[in-house]
DNA sequence: ACAATGATTGGCT
DNA sequence: GCCAATCATTGTC
């Protein structure tokens, strides 16, 4: 049966929510297309003790939506590309950095605008394996930033599906592309996915 | 006002 | 594995 997650489901400590979220599914309404996908994988961000969290210095316009209530959005611009994150417990959050597509693969491999030869041999696997990547190909930008995401009437909500994870199938390993507080395991995805961004 | 930086990606070696 | 692309945000002067 399909529920949609609402505002106690976020509000935990990202460090719990995370590995909740794996195998959720992640929906964008796009001018009433839907395209959605599961979450496979995802990584937590803390605040005081983490170095690599946004909110780790606190407040700025950038990353006021971590500041905001849980079960919205955060969403914000690294070099060319956007990443979604949800708001747990604030001012804490998980990055959603790969999904494994659902609804609306037609509109994902053009919304990610790839060239024809890209595109001819793209299979499913390349369309949302990253954090920029999947942003992209669910038309995610900042126009997004601090929606809430608690409520179907949203451009982005996330529901679950009834998909059942076993706890065996969660690897849990250090974050991907931090220069700071690398030390820590706060990034999960599910085993033997094929479209998780990468291994180990 | 200006310089540095980054929770990434894609292309090339 | 290495590196450029390219720009909003942030800190400093």
């Amino acid at each position: 049966m399909m529920q949609i997650l609402n505002q106690s489901f976020y509000n935990r400590n990202a460090i719990r929510l995370a590995p909740e979220l794996l195998g959720k599914v992640l929906v964008r309404n796009l001018n009433g297309q839907i395209i959605s996908g599961r979450i496979v994988e995802v990584e937590a961000y803390l605040a005081n003790q983490d170095e690599a969290a946004h909110a780790f210095k606190g407040e700025t316009k950038r990353n006021k939506s971590l500041f905001s209530k849980p079960g919205n959005s955060y969403i914000y611009s690294i070099h060319t590309h956007f990443c979604l994150d949800v708001v747990a417990e604030v001012p804490t959050s998980v990055l959603i950095r790969a999904l494994e597509p659902i609804d609306g693969i037609d509109k994902m491999k053009e919304l990610r605008n790839l060239s024809a030869e890209a595109l001819a041999k793209a299979d499913e696997k390349s369309l949302t394996s990253g954090p920029g990547k999947l942003c992209k190909a669910l038309g995610i930008t900042k126009e997004l930033d601090g929606i809430d995401l608690t409520s179907e009437k949203s451009e982005i909500y996330i529901m679950d599906d009834g998909f059942k994870l076993p706890e065996s199938k969660i690897i849990k390993t250090k974050r991907v592309g931090i220069s700071k507080a690398k030390e820590f395991d706060y990034r999960f995805y599910i085993k033997e996915n094929k479209f998780v961004s990468r291994k180990s």
